[in-house]
DNA sequence: TATGATTTGTTATGTTATAACATTCACTAT
DNA sequence: ATAGTGAATGTTATAACATAACAAATCATA
């Protein structure tokens, strides 16, 4: 558990917050936040830090929901299509996301002492990289924007 | 073969310069670059493009090098860590550097269609992201910026 | 030339992810 | 109500990516 986090915010409030903003959101789309979907969606809001797949498969698992690799992927690559879930790419884990705004593009860092990872939003039209692409006139369709290093409380307390 | 590429600059030249700036980085680091780590850095710069640690491993074993995957891996590990090779985490693939210049960071345009992959560099005082990041009060030590998208030339073929 | 450090060889295994196809479920148009 | 359709899930198998652990060879230098 990360006590980090829970100490800044009301962590059940929250999760509940964006669970009940998918399933207004699979509603508006017509989209099915099925028992597998949500339970993924819940357990990664439950832990509130990133899980590898099979971490996942493993709590369905325990759930009594079927436990091969294809369920656990197709739940995540839902999730991940309609913004709620995001891959962390360099740690091959995947995150809930608590602000699903989709005009922001998602950036993580991910801190390599205490394993927290903090999701921001950033401007793209403030976005170097964003410019860039856009002045090469490349479409962006995709961004991965991760980085690892070590975070303030963890500066402070070597 | 990747012809954009090549009808972009001089490709053979382009390969040696970087090669000799592996070598002489090498030597004034004390460090080897032996036959494998040869091999494989120069093959990436042959292909111009990213490829996979498994085809790196039988471009070795076709080169009468030793072909498990630990003699790949640590190869491009050695090459990644003096910034002669980069990893596209999206793509758990690995593409030669053709501006290994430490003070910017690699950003790459990943093209979905003709599939070329654009690295370019940023300046680090005016990323948003790494602007950002510094406010927090956090410590980069390692950025991954990856975009999928369209590239203008295959924009133009729509 | 002995010694220690680096590199390479090798075996085995761990980890992450998808292909392919069968089955079930939910919706809807008749 | 029910046949047809598309979406979702179940299941088996395997592909693709990566590292642990230890042995052997090589190299630098004291």
């Amino acid at each position: 558990m990360n006590l980090k986090k829970n100490s800044l915010h009301d962590h059940n409030s929250c999760r509940q917050k964006v669970m009940g903003a998918a399933k207004a959101y699979c509603e508006q789309k017509r989209l099915k936040l099925t028992p597998v979907r949500e339970a993924v969606l819940n357990m990664l809001l439950n832990e509130h830090q990133a899980l590898g797949a099979y971490e996942i498969l493993e709590g369905l698992r325990v759930a009594g929901f079927s436990a091969q690799p294809p369920v656990a992927y197709r739940a995540l690559n839902f999730l991940r299509d309609i913004g709620f879930v995001h891959k962390i790419e360099q740690l091959n884990s995947y995150i809930a996301c608590y602000h699903p705004d989709m005009s922001h593009s998602p950036v993580f860092l991910i801190c390599q002492s205490c394993n927290d990872i903090t999701e921001k939003s950033i401007d793209r039209h403030k976005d170097e990289f964003s410019i860039m692409a856009d002045e090469t006139g490349f479409q962006i369709t995709n961004l991965v924007l991760e980085a690892k290093g070590t975070c303030q409380a963890c500066l402070a307390n070597l």
